[in-house]
DNA sequence: GACACGATTTACAACGTTGTGAACGGCATC
DNA sequence: GATGCCGTTCACAACGTTGTAAATCGTGTC
């Protein structure tokens, strides 16, 4: 069907290798062979088979990006971002959903179908510390997030803690004392959840303000919905509170939509702080004031250091840490 | 480094070609040889070179879909809804963004990144009538959208016309008569913006109504910024309306928040409605009645189909309608 | 015990590419 | 005119798999 470069090399008189130095820019090609190759290229539309290049190479061309969900804004924007990084060197990216479930997780990490890619760029959620020896796979991997740590794994590492602190700090600042945090998972430390709590309660003890553990409001999973029943459970409970700490927007968006349908003003009965900085919370009512993480610079470095990795499998473990901010809005 | 039928063949005393009979569940295999292939094999860690077998098979084992931009909640649910539509056939997902970009539109038919799938998914965007012989390419690939035609090219279709009828009949049913539009290109007849503006005068037509295009707020990209932008611009235009209908849910995000923002009333007195039920309007403030244009059965239809097309070549072409829902919420 | 006939196993040739090294050609040098 | 050199081209052998067809094995039949 598809042309090869024997056809090629028929039409323009001259050996399958010589096409084949003509694609691959090798020098030592005479000007006026190279222009009958490549006509003969042109006429016949040839493309090279990538499968057989892969083949030979052992290079593919294409690294995997495994996240929870789509859906959620803030993957979905990280993926896009990561499209983009990779194009511009040339890869391109196959999207693993791991529906965070730590069964997948465990699964992606030894399936066949990760050699079909040069690198993995993975951002766990399942995954528990026991499984962390399961990151230890030959394929040139890089991780996202704060979630797991492996002293022989990449990491670009978001600044759950230090981002939190900030946060809830800014909250304080502004005259808050009675912080709810939502999307808690209870008894959980090493991930995002876990981290981010951590930052809540660094900044409450340096404020000498105690942690109180009924305005922790527990969401398994991040989507609004949680965010939504979270903050009706806090309402209902009867403890009091002049601001909510969401561990992510889309809890926060969920919360604030519970809240204000509840009567609550926003901000001035209670402040709504978010994290991730997604698209939506800017168009939200009222506009969230979030943690911009530096997706974009999550995306580029995590790339960079794949393609660092593969290029160089002996290369010192890498552990990229990235810029942060917090992004004020109306909802603070 | 990894091995290959040849080492599982050495440590198990047979030839290559049995293992790799033992690996496709070839019948005639004795109990006894299958079983110590297999040994072999879990001894080995084997996994066979996909790039081996696509280059030998000429099948890849992963579709392309190519959208305008995943950050945008649409595209990324789609994307979701085909990664898992995909996952349920043996099949991964490849990405490409287009940016809404013609010329990289345009670009991605003939790109040899293409070659590395056995198929694509395409949703254009930018693309115009006079690109249409593009598509006549030689990988199988199924339009998503009601975007584009070609009489031989598969199309799974959103119903653009007349969920846009219906979502205005829907606002006139409840006594809207000023019934702004938020995200009209000017001049575009056959995209979804045209498509579902022509739903609207439709509507209007059906209801005796005539249509005044000062209600018409154009918005080329479909962000909530674009939406915010053109409702602002409709309030200080002096026109008077008293419904929004966005042609997506995005958009209507962007203005619902800046018809509060200026102070009007949703529903009251505006009404919003948009198209797509992302999940982003079930939580915003008042929660977003909107058009469900059936994402799920899309995303599966349309990798159902892309499948039979691999799988003969020599298919009639394929037309597959998607049905699709009114969501009534709180907007309006 | 030879023969036939499945069941099982194997050898060999692709698939289309790139790396290696050898062959070829022309030109300058002596 | 032979020698050497460099620029150019080519032959061949992988890469790891699957399809085809042939070889081998085992068992039942006469």
């Amino acid at each position: 069907m598809a042309a090869t470069l024997h056809d090629v090399a028929r039409l323009a008189g001259v050996s399958f290798k010589t096409v084949s130095n003509v694609v691959n820019d090798y020098p030592h090609v005479r000007p006026s062979t190279r222009q009958r190759v490549l006509d003969a290229i042109a006429q016949l539309g040839y493309q090279p088979n990538l499968s057989a290049r892969s083949l030979r190479s052992g290079r593919n061309g294409a690294i995997s990006l495994a996240v929870p969900e789509l859906r959620l804004p803030y993957f979905a924007e990280l993926a896009d971002e990561v499209i983009r990084a990779a194009e511009r060197r040339g890869l391109v990216v196959l999207i693993e959903q791991t529906n965070r479930d730590r069964q997948r997780e465990v699964d992606l990490l030894t399936s066949a179908r990760l050699r079909m890619v040069d690198g993995l760029l993975f951002s766990p959620l399942g995954m528990t510390a026991e499984d962390v020896g399961l990151l230890e796979i030959d394929l040139p991997m890089v991780l996202l997030g704060e979630r797991l740590f492996h002293p022989t794994v990449d990491h670009v590492m978001i600044q759950n803690v230090e981002t939190a602190r900030a946060a809830t700090r800014y909250l304080l600042e502004r005259g808050r004392r009675r912080i709810a945090v939502v999307g808690v998972h209870p008894g959980e430390v090493i991930g995002s959840a876990g981290l981010r709590l951590r930052g809540y309660r660094e900044a409450l003890e340096e404020a000498g303000i105690a942690v109180d553990e009924r305005l922790f409001g527990p969401a398994e999973l991040w989507y609004r919905h949680q965010g939504a029943e979270a903050a009706q459970q806090l309402m209902q409970s009867g403890v009091e509170f002049d601001a909510v700490f969401a561990l992510n927007d889309t809890l926060a968006l969920g919360a604030m939509h519970a809240l204000i349908t509840a009567g609550r003003k926003v901000p001035e009965d209670v402040a709504v702080v978010g994290f991730d900085n997604t698209d939506d919370g800017q168009y939200s009512q009222p506009a969230l004031t979030t943690i911009d993480p530096g997706r974009r610079e999550i995306a580029e470095s995590a790339v960079a250091a794949l393609v660092r990795r593969i290029a160089d499998r002996d290369l010192p473990v890498q552990h990229v840490p990235v810029g942060w901010s917090l992004v004020e809005r109306a909802s603070s």
